[in-house]
DNA sequence: TTTGATACCTAAAAATCTTAGGTATATTGC
DNA sequence: GCAATATACCTAAGATTTTTAGGTATCAAA
């Protein structure tokens, strides 16, 4: 698997992203979600998915519902209003971050018209 | 611009591929390259790349020769041999990360042959 | 001669992530 | 029945990286 320094910064547009995509999951679902998604490639760690999930709902980005699974409780994450718009803006912003990449190491080579 | 959130742990990635390209490169050539290269919509902060670069020194991975321009000096990096080889490794790590993050933004829909 | 560009640097603080635990319930295999 | 694994949540210490906010000095242009 690649280093997941890779991954820094990326970690909550993925999380928004997904809500959006979904509805909502819980934490757990999350993790699962990504790792089978992206063939074992990519396993989110427990210690930075749960605080990213608590700021995101600090800051007013994702709601929570509780839910009693047998006496297990899980807790689902959904978007509120701010959530969705930040969420829009953080995948454009995606986009955008990965064209400039392509740019610095795909450079423009000035007149290479052959 | 876009935050400069999603470009962490691309730096090193930046610095690497672009010694790989260019041959050598002083630190405020590759401020204003990415500058330039990105439309101005990424702008590598000094305290970042500055560091940076004298970690990758340190690593092996770069080595320095200073030049005299007037009475100012600058400081060229290249590519060591450890170097090149990490250049490769972080370029391939890094199309790896934008397949995944592919995988997970735009999930393989199931039966989606419409 | 002052402003902006060139060219380097560092230190404190903020942000984010890894590591390494902890708790508890449910399921599966032996 | 019991151990191991999976499910499901959590936190704190430390590491790493980046931002912020400075600092120094030369050179060119207004």
């Amino acid at each position: 698997m690649f280093s997941r320094e890779l991954l820094k910064g990326t970690l909550r547009t993925i999380i928004l992203k997904l809500l959006a995509e979904k509805g909502r999951m819980y934490g757990y679902e999350i993790s699962q979600y990504v790792k089978t998604q992206s063939d074992g490639r990519l396993q989110l760690t427990e210690g930075a998915l749960y605080p990213s999930l608590h700021k995101l709902e600090k800051e007013g980005l994702v709601k929570v519902e509780r839910e009693q699974v047998g006496k297990r409780m899980r807790k689902y994450y959904s978007l509120t209003v701010a959530g969705e718009k930040a969420s829009r803006s953080r995948l454009a912003e995606f986009e955008e971050f990965l064209q400039v990449m392509q740019l610095i190491i795909q450079p423009k080579t000035q007149g290479d018209g052959s």
